[in-house]
DNA sequence: GCAGCGAACCTTTTT
DNA sequence: GGTTCGCTGC
């Protein structure tokens, strides 16, 4: 088992059992570390299958855990508590959702059902959604959940935060009436559960005897004190990660547990990972070069026998359109030289990048596959019949309910809808509760609707799954209704693919021939006999059986959005953002659009530690590629339907010159003069336009000078008075002249972006 | 209830 | 430039 492994491998697998942390470069064999560690201390008999914890962010991550586990060790790892930080905390939920004060059949929101919540919440509270849109709520309310935060536990110092504070309790109190929890909710609720009922956090402490953690440094504040807490004082945490490679602050993602828990629980006990066994030298040594500029690491510096291979080619074009073609030429030559098309990827930062390349690949026939489409459990046709599905399975899901009331029509409109929300608020019910007290032709057909549910549900009794789903697309008209539409075909063989998707699922779950709404006998039994906390002194964990096939299907296609690439398989060209490319490898990369604004983003460089994320960001791009890399950039990009001019990216600057060959004659000047200087200007050459645009790094021009309107400067970080708007700060400048614009967060009346010569701004001092 | 229109959005994203 | 959202008018 532990044969091939490098020393540093090795000794990262048999470490004894204390908290450790292995901080494991890009392709350094973590998986292989993380899965052999696994299968050693079950082998050498320090815990059992039963006794281990494994916790991954995706599903797809838990997958391949467990598949190369079962091909190290001949156990089998159904019932194993490994899965991701939400799905594990779903399945604790389940189990306990008494104690968790949750009804035993609640549905979980995925972020687009959160939102339509929210946005109800609000209208019901008679908010003004210039002051709250409802996606800055919802970025409230997750950013505060995923620091452990309660509305009550948020710092309410002015009239705005009180508000929002105010706003996020109604949201609770609405999820609560509904029996409905968000993803953050799930994480939340499970560690206020372990850290409020004694006896079920000393079950799980006893009873995880090693936890092991995928990709540590993408863990938010909450997640680490979930799993120091599930880790209580006795089980050791093996942590994963690498803090280069942290992408995802903007999402609550907390690096600082890294050098926390090194300092507080690992002392000493850190192993480096740093033999690569993926890219040629070159490739490896920029990254180093590159990454090196970060201030605040924890430290690694990667390594490859591998010989030093083809320096990083750069590539400039004159727009994106000649970039893009220049990208399917080089393919095209690639694949001639018989490369396969899957071993050769294109990444860019943000996704309307991807639109160029396209169409140039598209009319060159070269086939691509782009990540990060829609996921097939988010189309709205499947949407439509989960809402059907949790409606038979939680007839007070509002946000299910309101999805599918009127959908396919059947004569509900908005007056009806307005009537019935008003009784729901007013005797605090769920709008499926409010029914009976609508009066009239309007109560007449919600009782009907109401009626059609549970006439479904009667038959959730006696069909199994995928069954049900035949029956509910049938009978609720959706089948009728889209067969009469012209381009409904697709959607109704989607809609066959969830009849696909449900008898597999029905098949791995062993609930073949159950009927879809009813909970297995054995695992109903055993929760009749057990009092509230006898379920998980019973030796056996109370496990999702405790679900019907329905509630555990519906938790599957909340918690696993399914596929968002393309058919696997295809021999095609890969596209994808560098986010998407996080955790993959190709024998040829291209890493495209770097320029300043872009690749570092304009927006990134207005947040602390936004350019380090870009550069570690770079540094996962760079690392993606086993032979061959590629940079390219354009001197003018088609953005916003506006054609703007960008700099060189920093980053291409940071990577020494003897890694790069630069193919196409260097020609635009570096990120780091300002745009006004008299070397931009020279480097400017024969093109013209709108430079200086926002496009241009904000950072430096603002932090050397500001923008001068009249007699007053405007700066990054200055306080401003507007008549209208009240005080604020700027928090970011663009253009210059008459064509000066700042963005203002307002303390009262939001963020807004004003032109500095129209708006009456007083700066304050 | 729905088509049609203008306004507002536009970094990255898993669960 | 493209899409999506929400309002208006029929």
């Amino acid at each position: 088992m532990l044969e091939g492994l490098n020393p540093q491998q090795r000794d990262a697998v048999t470490l004894p059992a204390e908290h450790a942390l292995v901080l494991a470069g890009a392709g350094s064999g973590k998986t292989r570390v993380l899965t052999t560690r696994m299968a050693w201390l079950i082998q050498t008999g320090q815990v059992g299958p039963h006794g281990l914890l494994a916790v991954t962010f995706t599903n797809k991550a838990a997958r391949e855990m467990l598949t190369r586990l079962s091909a190290l060790l001949p156990i089998n790892t159904r019932g194993m508590w490994v899965g991701t930080f939400h799905g594990l905390c779903n399945r604790l939920l389940r189990a306990h959702h008494r104690e968790a004060q949750l009804p035993q059949a609640f549905q979980i929101l995925d972020s687009a059902d959160q939102l339509s919540a929210i946005k109800r919440m609000l209208k019901a509270a008679g908010i003004d959604d210039e002051r709250f849109p409802a996606r800055d709520v919802q970025r409230m309310i997750n950013g505060a959940k995923e620091d452990g935060l309660r509305p009550g536990d948020l710092d309410v110092r002015d009239a705005h935060a009180r508000r929002l504070a105010d706003l996020y309790q109604r949201y609770q109190d609405q999820c609560e009436r509904e029996g409905v929890v968000d993803f953050g909710e799930l994480l939340l609720r499970a560690y206020e559960l372990l850290q409020r009922e004694a006896p079920i956090r000393e079950h799980y402490q006893r009873r995880f005897q090693q936890i092991l953690v995928d990709e540590f440094q993408d863990t938010n504040v909450l997640q680490y004190r979930w799993l120091m807490l599930l880790a209580g004082a006795h089980t050791p945490v093996f942590a994963v990660g690498d803090d280069d490679q942290s992408i995802y602050a903007f999402r609550g993602a907390n690096v600082g547990n890294m050098a926390d828990f090194e300092q507080r629980h690992a002392q000493g006990r850190v192993i480096r990972l740093e033999q690569n066994y993926r890219s040629h030298g070159h490739i490896l040594d920029s990254a180093n070069a590159l990454i090196a500029h970060n201030t605040r690491r924890l430290g690694k510096n990667l390594w490859t026998d591998a010989g030093e291979g083809e320096p990083l080619r750069v590539v400039e074009q004159a727009s994106d359109a000649l970039e893009a073609q220049w990208l399917v030429d080089e393919i095209r030559a690639l694949i001639r030289e018989g490369r396969p098309a899957r071993e050769i990827a294109i990444l860019y930062r943000s996704n309307a990048q991807s639109r160029p390349i396209e169409h140039a690949l598209f009319s060159a026939r070269v086939p691509y596959r782009v990540y990060g489409g829609q996921r097939f459990f988010e189309r709205l046709e499947i949407k439509h019949v989960l809402a059907y599905l949790r409606l038979i399975d939680n007839p007070d899901d509002d946000t299910s309910w309101m999805r599918v009331v009127n959908f396919p029509t059947r004569g509900i409109g908005a007056r009806t809808l307005e009537q019935q929300a008003d009784i729901a608020a007013q005797q605090n019910s769920s709008l499926a509760g409010a029914v009976a007290f609508v009066p009239g032709k309007a109560g007449a057909v919600l009782a009907r609707f109401a009626t059609l549910i549970r006439e479904l549900a009667e038959a959730a009794r006696t069909l199994d799954l995928p069954e049900l789903i035949g029956h509910v697309v049938h009978h609720s008209g959706l089948e009728a209704h889209y067969r009469a539409d012209r381009e409904g075909q697709d959607r109704l063989e989607n809609l066959q693919e969830l009849v696909n998707a449900a008898a597999a699922f029905v098949a791995e779950e062993g609930f073949q021939g159950l009927p879809a709404g009813r909970v297995p006998a054995a695992a109903a039994a055993a929760e009749a006999a057990s009092g509230p906390d006898a379920a998980f002194d019973m030796g056996a964990e109370p496990s999702p059986a405790v679900m019907s096939p329905l509630g555990a299907f519906l938790s599957h296609a909340s918690l696993e959005a399914g596929d968002n690439q393309a058919q696997a398989g295809e021999d095609a060209v890969q596209l994808m953002t560098v986010h998407a490319a996080k955790g993959l490898e190709f024998d040829a990369v291209f890493i495209t659009g770097l320029e300043e604004g872009l690749f570092p983003h304009e927006n990134s460089l207005l947040d602390a530690g936004g350019l380090e994320e870009e550069r570690r960001l770079m540094y996962v791009a760079l690392t993606r590629a086993r032979e061959r890399l590629t940079l390219t950039l354009a001197q003018s990009r088609m953005l916003h339907g506006q054609t703007r001019y960008g700099m060189r990216s920093r980053f291409l600057d940071e990577i020494p010159e003897e890694h790069l060959k630069w193919i196409t004659p260097r020609q635009r000047p570096a990120a780091a003069q300002p745009p006004w200087s008299g070397a931009f200007r020279r480097g400017l050459g024969g093109w013209q336009g709108e430079a200086g645009s926002s496009f241009a790094p904000r950072a430096a021009r603002t932090q050397s000078s500001g923008v001068t309107v009249g007699d007053q400067c405007f700066r990054i970080g200055s306080g401003v008075r507007h008549g209208r708007f009240g005080e604020g700060t700027v928090v970011a400048l663009s253009g210059s002249g008459a064509e000066a614009q700042a963005r203002i967060e307002f303390r009262d009346a939001g963020t807004k972006t004003l032109a500095l010569g129209v708006a009456k701004l007083e700066v304050l001092d």
